[in-house]
DNA sequence: TCCCTTTAGTTTCCTAGTCAACTATCGAGG
DNA sequence: CCTCGATAGTTGACTAGGAAACTAAAGGGA
């Protein structure tokens, strides 16, 4: 007889098995987009602001997931190494945009090749048709649960 | 005639959306426990100690995929609430071990409930069917990929 | 027996977030 | 107009983790 109640184990859960591949997917991706010397959330701001006219940082605090205060600082830092460009609202002296630089433009595509490569890594080995099943599940779980404006974490 | 290089979507990828899910699963679930006055790493160090024989603290970090510098400060943290204890080994005098305390060991079944509501919460809309089919598919992926000791993130 | 390498855990420094307080500006109502 | 609440963004205090240097102890040769 037991001296402790039983539980279940930790894997019988779905969200423990997203987490860890989901983790190794973004470790991995991490490490390669490194190699480029930008992070993954660097990345992601990037990507938001590529082909689109300048961005509030607001905006892409809602697009991301992350708070306002997260994005002055990794504005900053893109600002300091070139890529992105900070500018004021002339009519509404409160409000700015951000904006890709043209070595920021020139670099997406080849972040985004990265990324593209990642996820071939991982899932390759799914036939597209189980690879789709995975993305559906997922989309329907986003969908009835209502979830948005999810944190990068 | 675009300005820009065409890229591929964000949520092309298979990793978008379960990092998508996955944020939203762990961060309700972090909801969840903070009412018990833990973190979900927290939770999760109690659960590697619940039902074992006390365990060093090497085995716990390459369990939880953290490093050991993480885990002496994870542990300064549970023993802080009267959760864990950490006892030096007689015989060697470098190695430790972690255990629960009987406050501990109250404790866990409480938040494996938790978890278990909280996956059912986001996944209960599924079939059994598709939701086995999410895991295999994920199951799938580790085995080949051969993902092991993840960082929990 | 005395290194010398290996192992266990800790500590320090750094990064990247959150949260909440703060500053500045806008704009609507009286 | 003028004030006052709402909005945009910044800042500072704090948290949790990683990387690598560090301390202490173990244990295997020569």
């Amino acid at each position: 007889m037991p001296r402790l109640p039983a539980i279940s184990d930790l894997d019988a859960h779905v969200g423990f098995w997203l987490r860890y591949v989901s983790n190794h997917v973004s470790h991995a991706f991490a490490a390669r987009v490194a190699a480029e010397g930008v992070t993954v959330a660097e990345w992601v701001m990037m990507r938001a602001l590529y082909d689109r006219a300048p961005t509030a940082p607001s905006r892409v605090a809602d697009d991301m997931g992350m708070t306002r205060g997260a994005i002055t600082k990794l504005a900053d830092r893109l600002i300091g190494k070139g890529l992105v460009l900070r500018k004021s609202d002339a009519r509404d002296k409160r409000a700015q945009t951000l904006e890709l630089t043209a070595a920021g433009e020139e670099m997406v595509p080849r972040l985004a090749a990265l990324a593209d490569r990642n996820d071939a890594e991982f899932f390759d080995h799914l036939p597209a048709s189980e690879r789709e099943m995975l993305v559906k599940l997922l989309r329907q779980t986003v969908e009835l649960r209502k979830l948005t404006a999810v944190p990068t974490e």
